[in-house]
DNA sequence: GATGAATGAGCCTTCATTCAT
DNA sequence: AATGAATGAAGGCTCATTCAT
């Protein structure tokens, strides 16, 4: 066993040696209740209290016996979260054959994901968005979310030397893409009004016009 | 002005009769003080104690004395922001004719003072980023900012119908730019080396090219 | 036994007949962890959690099962260093006949199990050490030590009487030589380094010369 | 200022530049408090809590604002009780001439102490008694109270050499004598009626004729 | 017998605010 | 104006215990 505190999911990891997608039922309810708290009230405010409330949970106890700590739950809430975007987006994406295409499915692709969980979206933004240098085990998940960034902006390098894009320095381009797909997820938390699938394809748009070689 | 009891600033108000930008000394100093602890630990960790740390002050309770409450400080934060800002951006765009010129001047006055005060609009994205609706004070407060965009998204209104701008929604192309320059900001914020500057160019070179009539 | 409900151990006990030495596997193994994580963490410390840790065990419900509360392991831990004790230390005293020659071998029997059985005696020393009077079923334990050193101060007193040993009061006697030991078991838990023995040879040497008629 | 946390102590510190016993009334209040409560429940029961209560303060919220955490409480304790003891026992040792008068009325000193100060010695013993490995600033403690002790140490290996001790390890006799002394104190807390200056008469007959050299 | 989940109380800490001076 | 003390609520976390399975 381990030194410290050993939680369920230390307990359970360490049974089946799988990563956290083997959830007990508790667990996913808990990752779930946080998402709709996280996305309702914001990161700072999404306390235990609240969170257990909405989990059907009598006591905050019960979550620090589920998860090590509130680092720990952030951390799971943000892995699931990319677990069901990529799984969303991805094959949207590799549908397509050209560069702009498959920019296209990937702005697209992740406000129709936002139409359909927007809590969950709402809740990666929020945690990810206010995220210090505080805690070692969170830095280095910011670092997994950049190189995610990474690839994406690969792409972007390589539709340039491919000549389908015109000359921009990717990495600002691939953040300004992210910022604006980001602002979505902000602004339909407050509006529920707000048709994200059209923003979808305007977005599109304006990134196309963007990149694209001048003709 | 606000519900409960009196404050120093409503006497100072109610004595001038002058809006808030005449400030006691004290009142700036406590503001100067906000938005440093806020653009370095975020808003919802920047606590009285910290901020009255910043300001050489003995104690939260003078905060207390001199702002009506967490909110009161935060809207002042953001006024002072807004008016510099304004004062900095505003005559950098004056000076030219066409929208793209504009735009153009708009993006980069905007990261070049970045690059003159990081803190400021580490500050004001802070709290703006992190409000809800909780408080009708803060959330009135959110439409002024709205207006201000209204009023840029009026300008690519006109861009297009001159001409000059091709076909896109004006308020989607509006907050992808905000969203784009703010991203630089919180960015910024953790590190250090980014040149601004250079990415306020590349900026306007890609919303340059999203705007533009094509030829 | 006690108030509340039905515990293995009772269970156990009204099945035998047995005094609690004739223990399931499952209740000695977990008295084996307590005393190991009692001597690393001391008493306040050494929760069920860490205990069941130790012992292998997934949950600390079992301990609750098997003991019928914290008090309950906690006197059991007692009873179990004892027996260990006094079976080690009295052979070493009886093989003597003088009371001087006697008290020797108590002191350096102590330390000599110390150096073998290093946490069992910081256990119990830890133990009660810690004791208040707050649980009655404690407080009659404490008791049965009392009983214990009353014997040794018996002894004392039969030297006295026999003109072996000088004018002292028996009982600050045997308690300045049970508190000499224990402060040698209580440094030898965070010193491994101190040669247990070669103490108890000092301090057998010490109390000889205390209790020795002036020659 | 600091970085992290400013307690009100820190800042008298600051402000007078001495140390700990120019205390704040407060301050002084919660000290003495805790002196109580430690010696009624024992070191790992007496919570901020039960102390509170006893200072008469309506939450433990104050406690945190005046001291720097438990630790930072605790050793405010032991160093308001080290200076009691000191100002009591060192100058009814500095009569003396002989070491083995001064030896005497160290005990005698130690106990007479306890005798009008039970509570502060029960208090001191409870806590150096309970401290492991975990706080460095604490552990920097317990080297304090080792330093005192060496002092002694070095008083009885003077008194070797000047021939009117006999022959023994001065750190094993200076050890026994500590842990009579403060065994003394344990009892004295479970039991008011223990005639504490007899006790103290004794222990000093005692290590009298452990020390002196034979004739 | 054994497990993991659940409970409720208690812990120390931080917070914004208030108030007497 | 300014201070330092005080308040009460809320925060995350650990604990011993209980219970259904």
């Amino acid at each position: 066993m381990q030194a410290k505190n050993s939680t369920a999911k230390q307990k359970a990891t360490r049974k089946t040696g799988q990563p956290s997608f083997t959830e007990s039922g508790r667990r996913a309810q808990i990752v779930a209740a946080a998402i709709d708290v996280i996305a309702e009230v914001g990161y700072h405010r999404a306390s235990f209290a609240k969170i257990a409330e909405r989990a059907g949970l009598s006591s905050t106890g019960m979550i620090s016996y589920h998860f090590d700590g509130r680092d720990d739950l952030m951390r799971e809430v943000v892995t699931e979260v990319m677990r069901l975007a990529d799984g969303f987006v991805r094959p949207r994406i590799e549908v397509h054959e050209s560069y702009a295409a498959r920019l296209r499915a990937s702005i697209e692709g992740n406000l129709d994901l936002l139409a359909e969980y927007p809590n969950h979206l709402a809740a990666i933004v929020e945690i990810l968005g206010n995220l210090r240098g505080e805690d070692p085990g969170m830095v280095a998940f910011l670092g997994t979310a950049e190189a995610n960034l990474a690839v994406q902006v690969e792409q972007l390098r390589k539709a340039q030397r491919a000549g389908e894009f015109c000359d921009f320095d990717p990495w600002v381009m691939m953040r300004a893409i992210r910022a604006a797909i980001d602002d979505v997820v902000r602004r339909a938390t407050h509006d529920p009004d707000l048709d994200v699938r059209a923003a979808g394809r305007e977005l599109a748009d304006l990134f196309d016009r963007a990149t694209r070689r001048a003709s």
